[in-house]
DNA sequence: CATAATTTAATTGTGCGCAATACAATTTTG
DNA sequence: CAAAATTGTATTGCGCACAATTAAATTATG
């Protein structure tokens, strides 16, 4: 980015910093806004095409879970989206009010809920699972470039989820 | 996995290509997925860091911009910012409750609101901008790994932006 | 001048996302 | 068995994020 723009710029870090830290400051800038707006512009492509559908992104992240494997509960759903049931409970309420999973508490152990497809859950695949389709067209790229972009942004999570306070780098 | 590597670069778009829709189902699945989770956690690392002063990290990119141009208006900060109006109003006005800004009608258009900050505001800087260093940090990589990364993402970020339904291309 | 079209912010409504909390069921422990 | 700790889910509160609408000011037009 350079110290660019300064048209009233104090963008400049200050005199005589170290320049591995005006690096990372640079990486931190850059990088985590790229990731935000990036995502934010994935949501915008998302929302026409799964309006129809009546879904949004998460619901419809949910509805892939179980078209993977079916009968699962909400905190395997939560784990493997990384949600908490703070944004589950409600969500997958909306899902059974819209018709698409059953809530159902397990017999065994009763604090779990079970989330299973309905039929209309389930003949939703063929139709919805064409969306994925689409964005990966939209992403316009290869899907080398995909891998490479992917595997980075998998390693970048794996760097943040390891400053978290509650795991290692502990300050509050 | 269904889809293997093929070697093919780039995505075909025709129809009646079923292997390519393959490789795009994938790639759409995995590198969305990737990006949205990212994102969250970007996230979880920036809340404890922006909890000591009060922010939260919309709350810190809109002071990242005006530190690094003041006197903005609304509409400016949400073009660079990629956010509209429904967002900004009421973070701006909480961002003026806890003092950092200020908000005043611009005397030449009375339609726009000029965002100022306030001398606690610009005060925060020295302090707060230092958050971009740990960020940067806790990303763990190189900033060539991260330039790659962040120019892989703005890439991608214009190529989904060219498929807005209601926008034919660029003119962002 | 008056009226219409345009521009810009603010408001409203819905849905994430998460921390903190509550609660019920299960497991552990004495 | 009863009490305590743990586990899984739901609830509450706050703050984004965006679509749709409203309101106000400016500009264009007759």
């Amino acid at each position: 980015m350079s110290t660019g723009q300064s048209s009233n710029g104090q963008l400049s870090i200050g005199p005589g910093d170290g320049t591995e830290d005006g690096d990372a400051l640079a990486l931190g800038r850059q990088l985590c806004f790229a990731v935000y707006s990036a995502a934010h512009a994935f949501n915008r492509v998302y929302k026409p095409l799964l309006e129809r559908f009546g879904l949004t992104y998460p619901q419809y992240l949910v509805l892939l879970c179980l078209w993977q494997r079916d009968r699962r509960t909400v905190k395997g759903i939560g784990e493997e989206l990384r949600l908490d049931s703070g944004t589950l409970s409600p969500l997958l309420k909306r899902l059974e009010a819209a018709g698409f999973v059953s809530r159902t508490r397990d017999a065994g152990d009763e604090r779990q809920v079970i989330i299973t497809l309905t039929p209309k859950g389930t003949g939703l695949k063929p139709e919805a699972f064409g969306i994925l389709t689409e964005i990966g067209k939209a992403c316009g790229c290869s899907l080398e470039e995909a891998a490479v972009l992917r595997t980075a942004l998998g390693e970048l999570h794996r760097n943040l989820d390891e400053n978290l306070p509650t795991r290692s780098g502990g300050q509050r």
